[in-house]
RNA sequence: GCCCCGGUAUCCCAACGGCAGAGGAAGAGGUCUUAAAAACCUCCCAGUGUGGGUUCGACCCCCACCCGGGGCACCA
């Protein structure tokens, strides 16, 4: 007895129901994973029956571990992956790296090694990461951007792109980051500052290869039509903004014995131009300029160029700006007006040259009074004069000192007019411009895809051929990485000196890298056949699985990356290559996550340790706290969120597949409303993820287990009821927290993967209520309750209605002026 | 300056134009425990940023404004 007595109060100790009533996340964790390798649920299959779907997420660049916005965007991604899964679906869902870049190339100088070490020792940290965090992702189609396996293609695509005329090598003015000391593309500048390192950005006249995107500038914007349900509106806003579609006419003046272009949306407005403005650093201005003005105007040039973009889009800086000493004639009045030079207008939009009208535009206005130039009114809003208000007026109103315009008063009559007038004589036409600018991809930067461009003397640019390729990079590093303002590559005599590959003769290869967006532009593609090497993609495979059901990831790629992405696809499509013009059909973007209301940042101080939280709560609590913070798109503040309470979910959850007492397989029947409960959560879930309400989803899934629970603890733990509710709790559990939904499914009798089991199903019939309380409202507060048949009449519902107690109550001394009824759920009593 | 999104309980968030509360967190009390944690039970908590309008009825639609977040801004 005394044995026995000690045994019991260990037992004691050890049922402490801490221990044996929750489980252990770290050994559940541990349990699984080698599992799932083993069975690899998501292996996507490409001969599969079933209907194809492609799930795609942005891939990351490799810097340090995954962070707490990769847990975001992977978690939210992986509820449609896991949920079209059970759907039946096959579902291709993959991931890879986008590993060539600048961080690595900076940690190499740093550390005095190869950009490679860094970048894959950081590729295998995030992949175990990633294993870890249990995404349902076909881990056999990884890829990295940075393998010459596939950067082989790239250069494949960038020929092919030359061959079709639209990638070209010009020499202009680009924008250059003193810090990265590389050109950027207009796109990765931001308010003049340096996208990636936020350095403020300077113009170098340089001679840079670029992709022709402008020639997709109508193409990309039709598209956006038909993108408008699927995608966020603000990517859509965001990219019709940048695309910047205008119509308006080209207008020839004549100045000396040259003529001179001008672009215009205001045509209309050609009467009242009373001087031209060029392009301070256009080549057009040093041309037109008289010697009389030339110090003046070089000196003028001098001070633009100082100038950062920052201060030159400032829109409260007066206008600035140099009267080159020549003249214009109007081509419709014959009028001479001067002609200056500013840096109000872009050199690289339109033509670079302007016709100024002060009087209805506020810019040529503000540099007419800087400069004392006339302000010539030729529509009459019927505001005031803008030679008095000094508020250029833009809106309709009648014509005056306008030749043949006068006497309309229809602003787009009036522009249509005068174009006609200017096509007929020669002088003139209508024409459609657009903001987008083409991309230039060179970057003088050593971690990249070599530009497979070889200049020789005699041939020119001659491309590498194709047999050749991939044109690995030279074997460098350390030192040899420091920027200097030409590629690294430049100094690799071994590799750059070659012969040229159409003459024979000593020739240089090119020694730029390609921006690493080109590497983005495609991989969605590469994931339906990584490892095909015949081409960059087979196909047939692409037909398959493209396009993209859904793109998961974040808004800050709104234009770079998706116009990008979008861009390569169309010129595909036009090379026969895919039968479709739009990669991504739909498209989800996540919030982000940030802490006691403020980005997480380092000098801030309040980063979150994404493998913190993990060792602490566990993927699946992490995971749920992600997706059921808010709405997807929202941001999540982390302080505001209850990791702890995710986790004691979880264990509630859990605890439910333990106090199962039936057999595996006894589903049907039971306690009906749980029956109920559980078709509607099932209902309602497939609605909410496809809807990408994932938290609601949660909250219905925690309802479910509440529900559960009191059936058990009401002793219903054999009930056939509680173990299809049970089931169905794992299963949908399964999106958000896979570890414990596998401990479940595995406590209730069944074999793993989860993931390979199907979407619940359920009795339609269970949805049906027989009988429904309705609402009785007097005047519109609620005065009384009556139950009736879930198919009432509005007639028999008005007369329960009428008949209830606390009705008759409220309605004495009343006069019933009109009954609404909305049956079986409401009536409105009005009284008057 | 222009455009977009949001503002619901102490907090995060739900509510086909029809009972403002689904879910969670925090808080209070209780059961259990030597105690604590966990679990379970109970309770507390707003009339929906402000002011108008439409409607039988408005968190929801319309107008104006306030606050917060985001985007675009010398592109002619």
């Amino acid at each position: 007895m005394r044995e026995s007595d000690q045994m019991s109060e260990q037992d004691t100790f050890r049922a402490d129901p801490s221990e044996a009533d929750r489980y252990d996340v770290a050994a559940v964790q541990a349990k699984w994973l080698p599992v799932w390798d083993e069975l690899e649920p998501f292996k996507a299959d490409d001969d599969s029956a079933a209907e194809k779907r492609y799930a795609l997420t942005m891939f990351p660049y490799p810097s340090g571990d995954l962070h707490m916005g990769h847990a975001e965007v992977t978690a939210l991604h992986d509820v449609i992956s896991r949920y079209w899964k059970l759907r039946g679906f096959e579902v291709l869902n993959p991931m890879g790296w986008d590993s060539f870049g600048l961080p690595a190339e900076n940690a190499a100088i740093r550390n005095d090694e190869h950009p490679a070490t860094y970048t894959y020792a950081n590729i295998e940290t995030q992949y175990e990461s990633f294993k870890r965090y249990a995404v349902g992702f076909d881990w056999t189609r990884r890829l990295h951007t940075s393998d010459p396996e596939y950067y082989r293609w790239t250069q494949w695509l960038f020929l092919k792109f030359r061959e079709r005329g639209l990638a070209y090598r010009k020499l202009a003015p680009v924008n250059w980051c003193p810090n990265d000391q590389t050109v950027l593309a207009n796109e990765q500048v931001v308010d003049g500052r340096c996208e990636r390192c936020g350095a403020e950005v300077t113009k170098r006249e340089l001679s840079q290869w670029y992709f022709k995107i402008t020639d997709y500038a109508q193409a990309l914007l039709d598209r956006l039509d038909d993108l408008e349900a699927t995608w966020p509106e603000r990517v859509v806003t965001a990219q019709r903004n940048w695309i910047g579609r205008s119509e308006g006419a080209h207008v020839d003046f004549v100045v000396g014995d040259r003529v001179v272009t001008v672009y215009t949306t205001r045509p209309d407005t050609l009467y009242g131009a009373t001087f031209m403005v060029v392009a301070a650093d256009a080549k057009l201005a040093a041309e037109l300029v008289t010697n009389e003005q030339r110090p003046a105007y070089e000196a003028y040039v001098e001070q633009v160029r100082k100038a950062s973009d920052i201060e030159r889009m400032s829109t409260e800086r007066p206008k600035t700006g140099v009267d080159l000493g020549v003249t214009a004639t109007n081509p419709v009045t014959g009028e001479q007006v001067p002609v200056w030079a500013a840096d109000y207008v872009l050199a690289d939009y339109g033509t670079g040259a302007i016709m100024a009208v002060p009087a209805h535009d506020q810019r040529d206005l503000d540099f007419a009074r800087e400069f004392g130039l006339p302000v010539r009114m030729v529509v009459d809003t019927g505001e005031e004069d803008p030679a008095v208000s000094f508020v250029a007026t833009t809106g309709n109103g009648s014509y005056v000192n306008s030749g043949p315009l006068d006497g309309l008063s229809d602003k787009a009559t009036g522009i249509r007019t005068v174009i006609e007038q200017l096509q007929a004589d020669g002088v003139g036409e209508g024409t459609v411009n657009f903001r987008l600018r083409d991309w230039l991809l060179s970057r003088q930067r050593y971690w990249g895809v070599p530009i497979p461009i070889v200049h020789c003397p005699t041939d020119g640019e001659v491309a590498v051929p194709y047999e050749e390729l991939p044109l690995q990079l030279p074997d460098l590093r350390g030192a040899d990485l420091k920027p200097k303002g030409v590629s690294p590559l430049a100094a690799a005599d071994d590799w750059v000196n070659v012969s040229c590959p159409q003459c024979g003769g000593p020739a240089k290869r090119d020694t730029d890298t390609m921006d690493t967006f080109v590497d983005s532009s495609w991989y969605f593609l590469r994931y339906c056949s990584p490892h095909f090497e015949d081409g960059p993609f087979d196909e047939d495979l692409v037909r398959a699985w493209m396009p993209c059901d859904i793109y998961v990831g974040g808004v800050e790629h709104a234009v770079l990356h998706l116009l990008y992405a979008r861009f390569f696809t169309k010129v595909l499509h036009d090379m026969g290559m895919v039968d479709f013009e739009e990669p991504f059909a739909a498209q989800l973007n996540q919030g982000i996550v940030i802490n006691q209301g403020k980005k997480m940042s380092k000098s801030l101080g309040n980063g979150v340790n994404l493998g913190a939280q993990l060792e602490e709560f566990g993927v699946d609590a992490v995971r749920l706290t992600l997706v059921f913070a808010g709405p997807p798109e929202d941001d999540i503040d982390w302080a505001d969120m209850s990791p702890a309470g995710s986790l004691r979910f979880l264990q509630r959850a859990w605890r439910l597949s333990g106090d199962v007492t039936s057999a595996p397989g006894t589903v049907d029947g039971g306690d009906v409303s749980l029956q109920k409960a559980r078709a509607r959560t099932v209902h309602d879930a497939a609605e909410l993820v496809e809807s990408h309400r994932f938290n609601v989803m949660v909250a219905r899934v925690m309802e479910l287990v509440n529900a559960t629970r009191k059936v058990i603890d009401a002793g219903g733990a054999a009930d056939p009821a509680v173990r299809a509710a049970t089931e169905t709790v794992a299963q949908l559990l399964s999106l958000v927290a896979p570890y414990v939904a596998e401990e479940m499914w595995e406590r209730l009798g069944h074999q793993p993967p989860i993931a390979r089991t199907s979407w619940p199903t359920y009795d339609e019939a269970l949805l049906v209520e027989d009988t429904v309380t309705a609402v009785v409202q007097v005047q519109g507060k609620v005065r009384g309750r009556v139950e009736v048949p879930a198919d009432v009449s509005d007639a028999d519902l008005e007369a329960a209605a009428m008949a209830d107690p606390a009705v008759q109550k409220a309605l004495e001394g009343a006069t019933v002026r009109k009954v609404i009824v909305r049956a079986p759920k409401l009536v409105n009593v009005v009284t008057g």
